[in-house]
Order: C-alpha cells, then sequence, then structure tokens
DNA sequence: CACGTCAATTGAGCATTGTACAATTGTCGA
DNA sequence: TCGACAATTGTACAATGCTCAATTGACGTG
C-alpha cells in the first residue's frame, strides 16, 4: 500500500505533473512556520497547494505521521558536511549541537515533530549519529559507555531545545496576568530563593515561562549545558 | 467564561452531582495509559464517564488544552516532600530527578504534555523549583549563572525524558523489518562506528530504535547524563 | 499512429472530533 | 414554597483524517 512512495516514480511518467513529495514538504514547512503546528492540517496544505488532499496522500504514503517524519527528516539533513568536522571532540560537539540548535531555531514550530515524535529516526540521520560517535571515541568511550554517552548527549541536548521550543498557551496574554498573579501569590517564607529570583526568571527559565523559546530563547541554559556535559565527560573519562 | 472553575464550587450546592474536576482528570489519566495520548479524545473521556461532553467543559475550563494542564499538574505534585531533602546538593539532584523520571515512566503515554506542551508551568511546581534553585545555591552558583544552570539542569534532564518517552510509530511491527534494512544498507565505509555498533543500539539508543522508552528504558543514558551534569557541575566551580 | 498501461489526480463520502449554545434538571438557601 | 443557580442534557456546526471508486492524460509498445 505505501510502498508506491519508496519505489521511484519512474520520472517523466507523470500524468498531471503538478505536484512532487519535494513541493509537498516545503509548502508543509511554510505552513508550520506560519500557523503552527497546532493549525496544520492536512486540508489546509491541500487548500494552499490548490489540489485534493487525497492527491497528498497518494505521494506521502498513508497517514499524517508519515508526512511528519519526511518534514523532520529533512529538517536534519545536511547538518555538519564530514571536511567541517574539527580534529578536537569537544569542539566538534559543540559545532554540531549548535548547528542542531540553530536549525530548529529557523523552524521553531517543526521542532516538535523531531524530539517529541519517533518518525525522525533511522538511516537519514546517520551521517551525525556518525559524527558524534567519532567524537566519543576521540574521547576514549568504548563499548556500552559509549552507548550510554551518546544517549545522554542526544537526549540531554536536543531534549533541551524541544522543551526550549515547546508550543506555548494560546491565549498568551491573557494568560501572562494571571500567570504573574500566581506567582506574586507565593509565600517568600516558603519558597525564598524562587520569590527573590523570579523577577530574573520570569520568561526566562523553564517553569517560570509561558513565551515560547522563539520569542525569548535559553542560549545561557542551552550554552551552559553543552559546557558542563563536555566538563562532565571530561572529568569521568579523567577518573 | 472560564472563571467559573476558579472559584470553589460551593460544596452541596450541585444539581446532578455525579461529576467532579478530580474524578474527570483520573479518568483521563487512565484513558491516556491505556489508549495513548493520540486515542485520547474528550469525546471518548465523556463516553467513559457517561457523560455529555459539554459537562465536561463546564467542569475544566473551555478547551481541551486547559485539561492538558490539569494533568500535567497532578503528575508533578509531590514530588519530594521537604524534610527528604538531603544535605548534599548532589545527592539532592539526584534523588530529585530520579523520582521525576520514575513518576513519568508510570505514565509514558501523558509524559508528552509535560515536556513539549507548556500548560504544566507556574506555581503548582514551585517546591521542586526551589529545591533545585537551593541545591545550586549550595553548589556556590550565584546570579545569571544559577539562572542558567538551573535551565541546564531541567531542560537537560527532562529533556531527555521526554525524548525517551516520545511515542512510538503506530504500526511498529511493520516499521522494524524497513529499519532494519534500511540500517543494513548503510555503507560500513562511510558509517564504520554506527554499523559496527547497531547491534547492540538497535531498541537501545535514541536514534535507532523504533519502539518506546516504555518498553524498552535507556537507563544507562539517564544515569550518565545525570553523573555527567554533576561532575560538570563540580568541575566548572573548581575553576 | 493507435492503444492500453499505469502514474497522478479528482470528487464525493464517512466517521470522528472540538466546542459552542440553548434548554433542562434538581438542590439548596431564603 | 419558591426562585436562584450549579450542573447536565441534547443538539448542532464546522472542521478534520482518511478511504475509495472514477477519471485524466502521458508514455512505451505494438
Amino acid at each position: 500500500m505505501s510502498d508506491k512512495s519508496t519505489k521511484k516514480p519512474a520520472l517523466g511518467r507523470a500524468a498531471a505533473i503538478g505536484l512532487s513529495k519535494e513541493q509537498i514538504i516545503a509548502e508543509a514547512i511554510l505552513l508550520i512556520d506560519e500557523a503552527g503546528l497546532g493549525a496544520f492540517s492536512i486540508r489546509e496544505l491541500s487548500r494552499r497547494l490548490k489540489v485534493y488532499p487525497a492527491a497528498i496522500y497518494w505521494h506521502v504514503g498513508g497517514s499524517k505521521a508519515d508526512l511528519f517524519g519526511e518534514i523532520s527528516g529533512g529538517l536534519t539533513a545536511n547538518l555538519m558536511p564530514p571536511q567541517e568536522v574539527s580534529p578536537d571532540w569537544r569542539e566538534t560537539l559543540r559545532a554540531l549541537f549548535r548547528r542542531f540548535r540553530a536549525r530548529l531555531h529557523e523552524h521553531p514550530n517543526a521542532a516538535p515533530l523531531l524530539g517529541a515524535q519517533m518518525k525522525s529516526n533511522g538511516a537519514p540521520n546517520a551521517p551525525w549519529v556518525e559524527i558524534i560517535l567519532q567524537a566519543l571515541q576521540q574521547a576514549g568511550f568504548e563499548g556500552q559507555e559509549r552507548i550510554d554517552a551518546f544517549n545522554a548527549l542526544v537526549g540531554g541536548l536536543e531534549g533541551f531545545i524541544t522543551m526550549e521550543l515547546g508550543p506555548a498557551p494560546e491565549g498568551s496574554e491573557d494568560w501572562a496576568d494571571s500567570f504573574d498573579e500566581r506567582m506574586n501569590q507565593l509565600d517568600p517564607q516558603e519558597y525564598p530563593l524562587l520569590t527573590a529570583s523570579y523577577p530574573e526568571m520570569r520568561n526566562r527559565a523553564f517553569v517560570t515561562r509561558w513565551r515560547n523559546g522563539s520569542d525569548s530563547p535559553l542560549d545561557g541554559g542551552f550554552e551552559l549545558l553543552l559546557d558542563t556535559l563536555i566538563l562532565g565527560l571530561e572529568a569521568r573519562r579523567a577518573r
């Protein structure tokens, strides 16, 4: 059923050649960027492409999830060409994950498709997976510990970005007031540090914000996480 | 409109007292646990409660997102009583985030509501936020750096769990074959480490899996992430 | 140059969803 | 006894994901 899309479309055999998988994906990303992931729908996408919904299904395989998979696949392509890999594993990891984050910040509304979905997996990501494994090898990690370190890095850093770019509540501005109100009602005796830090944490830290990481990015936190992880890996190797 | 739910319901004033917010949330969590977040719908929930959909809206406020907010609020409640906080900040962080993860592993299908949504924010989380800030103070972090460290910890660790428990593709078993196939077609010259490690990484590492973190948890990765972060924070303080 | 194959799309349709809204019920305080 | 009002019933609407039998039209083959 869905293997129509796996075999090559026999180019030049098209009947009404108005549509292609690439066009669909590109327009889908555009739509998500503009309207948000919540407002995305196959029907709206079909309207933009001036095509009936079923035409999209034909190209992309039988479900909306499949389309999401294609999208996230496209977002991690060509993240880091081999010749740009540094000889220092620390710099490699830093550069790779910074690019990763920058890429997702270009399409913040699509970010949940990467971290919170699982269709982004598999062979298309092989390039950057290999780079990470290589860096960890250089750092002296072998066997199961290397795999654990891989999971720690990917889960921690990609997870950070996923949370950073998680979708904001809908009536953001209405929310702001009640949010502040409930925060200011906290007892300073019970929560001395939180109440004292709230002015600086407001919309600049994970639990004390209602705005998207796209509107107010958490650069400092990400950089500290990256540094700390690399420092920690070094320390662990040194023991 | 939606402030009906904020004022206390004036107990004993009910007309048909069959329903309560707590009941709704409990049944919602149950439904999500059983059927998954994708299969969750207000209508199905109303069917289980043997009630019309509008009754749910009356109790919980005007939207599905609000209900999700209530759910995730309930999931992080009472994570760590104050008397169980260790004098050693390292142990405190370890214990807190292990509990966090354990709690989410009890309701894996609801996990995306915490990490990938933003309605889980605000005052109800004050207890564990304060604990983290306190631990970081003990570790010697002040001012902006403390906030960055807070973001690094919460984003990294909660993000890890969010990714770990991200929803699996639907036709899991059908997927397995094509997944393996595409992985085995990778060129060992181009991806030596990945192809060599695939047997041990298959379903046990982030990009090379199709099964949920609930079915095959990533304990090693999480523990290494936790250790590495604490080690890294120490090292950063020592400089 | 006809022609049938088959990629590509149309058009219609079904089941389901979120949520708004006007009735209706039944309980409690006055 | 009665009216206010919390709580729920029904109904309804617009939108969605997805299926499926037609239909179109370009191409290789005869």
